[in-house]
DNA sequence: CGGTCTGTTGACAGTGATCAAAAAGTGTGG
DNA sequence: CCACACTTTTTGATCACTGTCAACAGACCG
C-alpha cells in the first residue's frame, strides 16, 4: 500500500539516505491519487494556494504565457517528478501547469509538505536538493536557448527527455515514447512550429534523430550527442550525499 | 558582532519568522569573511566540494561556457544575495561564479549548511524558499530570452536589476548604478554585443532608459516597464507564510 | 605613449519568423 | 463505414531581426 519504492522516493533516497520516518513521512506525501485529462490545467498562474503533485503516470508541461499570448514551456514533467513545489512555497503560483496526456498524480498539500519539513528535517534537504536538481534542468535549458542553435536545441531537448526518462525505466538509447507535439516543442525552444518542422527533417534526413508518431528514435546517438554538446553532468548524481 | 540584520537575514525573515536558534545558525554562516578582485573566478564548473557564499558588496555572475567557447550567463548576484547553493548542494558545481567587481562576502562551508538544516529546521524551510525564488528570477529570465524580442529582453533584465536592487536600498525609479559592460549584457540576453550597443541607443532615443557610465537612468520608468511587460509578480512576498 | 578594454557605427549575410496553403492523421457522429 | 471537423505535419516564398566582420573613437592604465 504504501510505495516506498516510487519513483520520488528512489529519487531522494540517491541523495539522502532516508530514515524510516522520513520514509513514512513522504509515504504520506501518496494519499490523496488524482486523475487529469490532457489539456486541463493542473495549476494555473496566479492562483493562490495552489497544491503540488507527485506525478506517476503521463506528461505535464509548465509555462508561463506572456502579454500578447505567446506562451513560453519551462519544462517538461515526466513520471517521478515532484510538480509545483514553486506554487506551495510562494502564495500564489509563478507558473501554470498543464496536463499533457492522461495523467495520475498524487496532490501534496501545503500543510502536508510544513509538517514534513518540521518533522523530518532529513526529507527537507532531500526536497531542496531536488528542487536544486531542477533548477540545474532550468539553467541548462537556458543556456540551450541562449546560445544554441535551432538544431542543436532540438537535439539537446530530445536527448534531455531521453535521459530523464532511462532514469525512471521509460527509455533507452534507442529511444522513447514521446506523446509531445511540434508546437510543445517550438513552445520550449523558443522557436517557430514551422522552424521545428524544418530542423525536425533535417535531423531525420541527417540520420541522427526522428521524431514521429508519438516516438522519437535515437539513430545515431553518439553523434547527436557530440553535435548537442549534450553533457548529462547537470543530472547525474553518484550516490547518497548525506549519510 | 553578529549581523542579525543582515540583508540574507531580512530575506529569509519575509518568508519565515525566524526563531532564536535559526537566527544564531544563521549568523554563525557570516564567521568567514572573504574579499575578491574583479575577475576573479570564485567557483569554477567541475569543481567538486564548492563553497557557497553570502555576498555583502559587490556585483558577482554565475555563467556556463558551452564548447564552443560561448558563454550564457545566468543570473547576476546583487549584495544580500546567496550564492553557490546549487554547487554545495551537487558533488560538483555544475557552473561558474565570477566577481563582477571587488566583492565582500562571507564564505560558507558545506558542513556549515547541512549541520544548520539538522538543527534549525525552519532553516532549512527559508533557505528552500530563498532557493525557490532564485529559480523564479531564472525562469524569468527563460521566458525573456525564449519569447521576447531584444529590445524587450533589454528592458526587461534592467528593469529587474532595478527592481532587485530596490529590495536592498541600492536603487530607486530613477535608476542604479551598474558596474556590468555591454558584454555581460549580450552574454546573459544571448544577443551580440553589437546589436546590445545598436538596442541601448534605441532605448536611449527613445527615452525610456540610458545605460552610461556605470549607471542605469530610468528616463521613463513606467513607459518602459509597459514595453517590456515586466511585472514583479515573481520578486514579490508580502510577508511570513510561515509563523 | 602604446596597449587594452569598452563603446560606437556601417555594410552585409544568414538564421529563423511570418504568411499561406495543402496533406496527413485523428476522432466523432450518423 | 463514411463524412466532416479538427489537429498536426509538411512545404514554399518572402521578409526582418540579429549576427558577423571591420574599423575607429574614447577611456583607462602602466
Amino acid at each position: 500500500m504504501v510505495p516506498l519504492n516510487s519513483p520520488l522516493t528512489r529519487k531522494l533516497s540517491a541523495f539522502v539516505a532516508l530514515s524510516d520516518i522520513d520514509l513514512e513521512t513522504l509515504a504520506r506525501f501518496h494519499r490523496r491519487r488524482r486523475t487529469f485529462l490532457p489539456g486541463h490545467e493542473m495549476i494555473h498562474e496566479g492562483q493562490p494556494n495552489a497544491s503540488a503533485f507527485i506525478l506517476a503516470e503521463g506528461w505535464a508541461l509548465s509555462y508561463k504565457v506572456l502579454p500578447d499570448g505567446e506562451r513560453q514551456i519551462v519544462d517538461f514533467q515526466v513520471p517521478g517528478d515532484f510538480l509545483g513545489l514553486r506554487s506551495v512555497l510562494f502564495r500564489t503560483a509563478d507558473h501554470s501547469i498543464e496536463a499533457a496526456t492522461h495523467i495520475e498524480a498524487s496532490e501534496v498539500l501545503t500543510s502536508d509538505i510544513f509538517d514534513a519539513f518540521s518533522h523530518a528535517p532529513r526529507l527537507a534537504t532531500a526536497v531542496l536538493w531536488a528542487a536544486s536538481r531542477d533548477e540545474a534542468m532550468v539553467v541548462e535549458h537556458l543556456v540551450n536557448i541562449g546560445r544554441r542553435s535551432a538544431e542543436e536545441r532540438l537535439a539537446h531537448l530530445l536527448l534531455e527527455l531521453g535521459a530523464r526518462l532511462m532514469l525512471v525505466g521509460l527509455g533507452d538509447k534507442t529511444g522513447f515514447a514521446c506523446p509531445l507535439t511540434q508546437y510543445h516543442l517550438a513552445d520550449a525552444l523558443g522557436l517557430s512550429a514551422v522552424h521545428v518542422n524544418r530542423v525536425l527533417r533535417h535531423l531525420r534526413d541527417d540520420g541522427l534523430v526522428t521524431f514521429q508518431k508519438g516516438r522519437v528514435v535515437f539513430d545515431d546517438f553518439d553523434r547527436l550527442r557530440k553535435m548537442a554538446g549534450f553533457d548529462t553532468g547537470y543530472l547525474d548524481q553518484d550516490g547518497p550525499l548525506l549519510r
